[in-house]
DNA sequence: CGATTGCTTGACCCCCATCAATCCTCGTGG
DNA sequence: CCACGAGGATTGATGGGGGTCAAGCAATCG
């Protein structure tokens, strides 16, 4: 078990390069690794999780309710990010739910180590630090985007997230699987509207649609009309 | 100087505690203190703060300039609240603008002084840990709201919570004196939207309007209002 | 090859942003 | 003390964005 925890992450991150070298290779840590078929839920809102999971392999969702029973996606997760470490440094239940988008695989690092850690090793602790500002940025953008733009202009925006971030290359298709009802989960609008954007979008030339398949033809277009053009 | 600082902060917190107890009492910290009148720019976005500016007395809005123009407040600070933690820790400059609501008095706390003792002082990392992951999970509360609730259902929202924040008691006016154009940048909508709303509340029975005074009669009712009934 | 699930399109209507006009309030100066 | 001006509060009218319901279509799977 170890073994396999030994690989994990190790490639990926860019970010996480420092905690993953100092802490996830090494390590009575790693509480062995678990596999989620796409759709499965890692956690759920109001689950106690005790640990932090760093994803291995796969994307995930990121989500919440709302009263209304819609589902926010707040963010997506992928090899070699973190998912958890908030609810356990406030020590309350988690706030969100993930689901599997892909297959993927986690590992599963118990509370008490990280609780150490917290404690002993300052590097690591900096970076879990750093981790929440950058994700506490990211959340104030994107209330501010929920707040102020139209679906319109979210949708592109999100269009180019996924590109960016999923994205194989710059002509491609989008690498992750996402439904039409995920895409609305993250712009937060119904999906007709993603449907109906996206096939506006497609008339004026900007993407091109092939089945579930999203190719982005022209994103200096899109990064426009994200603006409000 | 000081002298003055000393007593800064001392009183208030709750959640403040440990940190303004063991930190800013004493010091060298505080480099002075600074005071703002109403309307008047902390700081804004994008500049280098280089430093911490601790709420000393009165109440700050922070908030966001969206590309089309809008302000979107993002969260109220007051007496014992901390600003400019995030940016320091990324490195960044500010991605938020902080505003005077009322006339307020600032420590400032150099940056030198922050990381020195975020190198050294392991309770202070722990209590900016803290309060880094409770401002997250409030965000993402924020963007589910704002992505998926309506204008009632927020405004509904956004006066129960600056009755329980800033009024005085239960029966009372809320305490600070927010326009109606600042109310619909909390909201995220605009003015006209949230004086029709206060006034269909009104006629309602659920507030009683006076000037610029809001007194909330029925908390209960709007909180129903605020889960969308 | 049914059946279930997801995608797409149309129709409808309400919420809300916007523009414009008026009213209110308060501070300032005559 | 009053007049006046400016900024904020209010109300009305209007149009479009987008949520919702419903029906048809494509795709996937046992």
């Amino acid at each position: 078990m170890d073994n396999q925890c030994d690989q994990c992450i190790i490639r990926h991150f860019s970010s996480v390069t420092k905690f993953a070298e100092k802490k996830l290779i090494y390590s009575s840590y790693c509480e062995g690794i678990r596999s989620l078929k796409r759709g499965e839920v890692l956690f759920k809102e109001g689950q106690y999780i005790n640990g932090v999971f760093c994803i291995r392999s796969g994307v995930c969702k990121v989500s919440k309710m709302s009263v209304n029973g819609r589902n926010q996606i707040i963010k997506l997760i992928r090899e070699g990010d973190l998912i958890g470490e908030r609810s356990l440094i406030s020590e309350e239940p988690s706030n969100l739910q993930a689901t599997a988008l892909n297959d993927i695989e986690v590992c599963f690092i118990p509370k008490e180590e990280i609780i150490n850690d917290l404690k002993n090793d300052h590097d690591f602790t900096m970076n879990i630090l750093k981790r929440l500002a950058v994700s506490l940025k990211e959340a104030d953008n994107l209330v501010v985007d929920m707040a102020q733009k139209t679906v319109k202009q979210r949708l592109a925006e999100t269009l180019l997230y996924l590109e960016k971030n999923f994205g194989k290359s710059t002509y491609d298709p989008l690498d992750i699987h996402l439904s039409r009802e995920d895409i609305a989960s993250l712009v937060g609008t119904a999906t007709e509207s993603v449907i109906r954007w996206l096939s506006s979008f497609k008339r004026m030339g900007i993407v091109h649609l092939k089945g579930k398949e999203i190719y982005i033809l022209k994103p200096n277009v899109l990064k426009h009309l994200a603006e409000g053009y």
